[in-house]
RNA sequence: GCCAGCGUAGCUCAGGGGUAGAGCAGCGGUUUCGUAAACCGCAGGUCGUGGGUUCAAAUCCCUCCGCUGGCUCCA
């Protein structure tokens, strides 16, 4: 039996930490060598590196990354050491009576004592650990400015924020700031240009996506599979209006909690309409239609319904942020001993969704009661247990989120990671008791009394536009065959192979392959690096051979070259790929 | 929204007070080719917008719009 406490990976990972947080020590002394005036905010060691909060003079500019840069290596190279003390808050406070954020953070401490680390002329409060010396840090790179909010809060002045990377050795450094070059690559907003996919206009508003037909047929496809699985996993399908009264957002709340996220209301008639930000309202009035026997209960809405909301312009980004977008909703009225039961069901397709598109990068957070919130904590309790025991008992594993439940209900989101690292809020399942009191949303118990219904909002998706992000940049580009906008590419050696290759074509498409001939008088070579570069996963050389023998000489995305083959065979094997969603491709 | 940077041809980028450039893509020819770029030619831009400084602005200054990276926000 191991007995050991840590491993040795961990060990590694928590030195490399206290490199970081060292490195953010230098930085600020090279910032105050360079600026005496200086204010300092805080500077730990974050993901692959660190920052610290400045308040200068002057703005940064990206030219004086190097100046600092130049300064901390010389730091490092005089190797000073780092020295801790102890003082009273007093002493702290005297010493650094010229630094009000030092002074903020000092009056926090609830201790006595608060702890001090000196390397050559700059001091900082701080709890520690650090290199016993500056010349540990061996190899760091400061890599942006950033405007950044002291404490995080945008009513507090903002300061100026340098990121850097640091690692153990000069290789690591350059072998992260490579990946981060190949990520970039997969930048959906790159490959979304490169690959015909969509486009957003200046000239029709930032936010708002127009979808190409490649990009399109990606989503079609998308689309009528979650269609069938929905209707299979029984819930209905329904059909909204864009636009409703806005009374109706009175009703809701909506026009109150989240009047910044709305967009202006337009008149008609002298009545005052918007456009709607969310799906729900719609549902909620188709099943108001009639009365709802608990023996019919639950029904599940499910729309691709478009909504738009106004966000702060500061925020968009590429698909995955945007102002106008098509969420794969549904709604699911419930009683509450059916919740239970119905998250797990909500789970249980959203894995599904997740494991045949192929993504493994996700995590999965339960988010509990907020500091403003509907209901009582009696109710929130139990369906947070709710939510905690389906999450338990389909497996998943999960995090907390503290306070980050909605004001109206418990929540369990699903966050993709894009190819920078950041999080993407995916799927997501939310309680909501708020929604049935403010409509009396009801349904008739055992007991012939009214009861109000319990309400679950979710997408197994997220949106139609974050998910296509999500999908360009997990495959780079090389989506799986049943997606690939174009499934086959026919290339003729010559003109006088055209005829054959138009005649596969047409064999193709009338068995509902994407197939397409390029019919250009180009070089084999230069269809075929086209076909790479448009990721076909792929692609038929014909000539004299092929035509000879009625055959298709196959060549895959990958660079694999197969021998020639009978046509229908390598139909075969293309339907295959289809019906059975696979993810790589193979023969 | 806030801080910083950027905006030159469809794309990638050069030029930085004195007549707007390249490669790729496009178009027209020639070439008919066997697994990642044939050759020749042509065309293409109010240098994001509006204003200012100047004899002269793509270039310097300001405004706005958009994008990028952060911050804040994200039902």
């Amino acid at each position: 039996m191991v007995v050991s406490g840590k491993g040795q990976a961990e060990a590694n990972s928590e030195k490399l930490e206290i490199v970081r947080h060292s490195a953010a020590h230098v930085m600020a002394e090279a910032v105050q060598s360079i600026f005496p005036q200086a204010k300092f905010g805080i500077g730990p060691a974050i993901e692959n590196g660190f920052y610290y909060d400045f308040d200068l003079p002057r703005s940064l500019t990206p030219d004086d990354l190097p100046l600092i840069e130049a300064k901390m290596n010389e730091i490092i190279a005089s190797n000073v050491p780092f020295v801790r003390q102890e003082v009273t808050r007093e002493e702290a406070r005297q010493l650094f009576a010229a630094q009000p954020y030092k002074l903020e953070l000092i009056n926090e401490i609830a201790d006595e004592k608060v702890s001090l680390y000196q390397q050559g002329s700059f001091i900082d409060l701080c709890r520690g650990p650090h290199v016993s010396s500056a010349g540990e840090i061996k190899a760091f790179k400061l890599v942006s400015i950033a405007g950044a909010y002291w404490r995080g809060d945008e009513y507090h002045p903002m300061l100026q924020r340098i990121y850097g990377v640091a690692f153990d050795t000069k290789e690591a450094l350059a072998e992260y700031l490579e990946k981060l070059e190949e990520a970039a690559k997969r930048d959906h907003r790159k490959l979304g240009r490169d690959l015909d996919l969509f486009s957003i206009h200046e000239e029709a508003g930032p936010g708002l996506v127009h979808w190409h037909p490649k990009g399109a047929v990606i989503r079609y496809i998308i689309e009528g599979f979650w269609k069938d699985e929905h209707i299979k996993r029984g819930y209905d399908i329904v059909y909204t209006p864009h636009i409703a009264k806005l009374d109706l957002w009175k009703t809701s709340g909506h026009w109150e909690f989240y009047r910044d996220y709305l967009y202006s209301p337009m008149e008609v008639e002298e009545q005052e309409y918007i456009i709607k930000p969310m799906n729900c309202l719609g549902h909620i009035l188709i099943y108001k239609t009639r009365l709802h026997s608990y023996r019919e209960l639950p029904l599940r809405y499910a729309e691709l319904g478009t909504v738009y909301r106004y966000e702060r312009s500061g925020v968009l980004h590429g698909l995955s942020r945007v102002r106008g977008f098509t969420q794969d909703d549904a709604h699911i009225f419930c009683r509450f001993d059916q919740l239970e039961d119905e998250v797990v069901g909500v789970l249980d397709l959203a894995r599904f969704m997740i494991d045949t598109f192929g993504f493994t990068n996700y995590q999965v957070l339960l988010s509990t009661r907020p500091e403003k919130y509907a209901g009582t904590i009696q109710v929130w309790e139990e369906a947070t247990e709710t939510l905690g025991r389906a999450l338990t008992r389909i497996g998943l594993d999960y995090q907390i989120d503290p306070g980050e439940g909605v004001f109206y209900g418990p929540k369990i989101d699903i966050k993709f990671e894009d190819a920078q690292g950041r999080a993407w809020q995916g799927p997501t399942i939310q309680v909501d008791f708020n929604l049935p009191k403010r409509f009396n949303v009801t349904y008739i118990g055992e007991d012939n009394q009214e009861h109000l219904v319990v309400m679950i909002h979710r997408t197994v998706l997220g949106s139609m536009e974050r998910f296509l992000a999500s999908l360009t940049e997990h495959y780079g580009g090389a989506f799986p065959v049943w997606l690939a906008p174009l499934q086959v590419k026919i290339i003729p050696v010559a003109d006088r192979h055209l005829y054959y290759a138009r005649k596969l074509e047409a064999e193709l498409k009338s068995e509902g392959m994407r197939a397409e001939v390029d019919t250009r008088s180009e070089t084999v070579n230069h269809k075929i690096r086209q076909a790479q570069l448009d990721k076909i996963p792929y692609m038929l050389v014909v000539g004299d051979k092929e035509v000879a023998s009625s055959t298709v000489s196959v060549r895959l995305r990958s660079g694999e070259q197969l021998a020639s083959q009978p046509c229908d065979n390598f139909k075969e094997i293309v339907k295959s790929a289809i019906v059975n969603k696979v993810k790589e491709l193979s023969l």
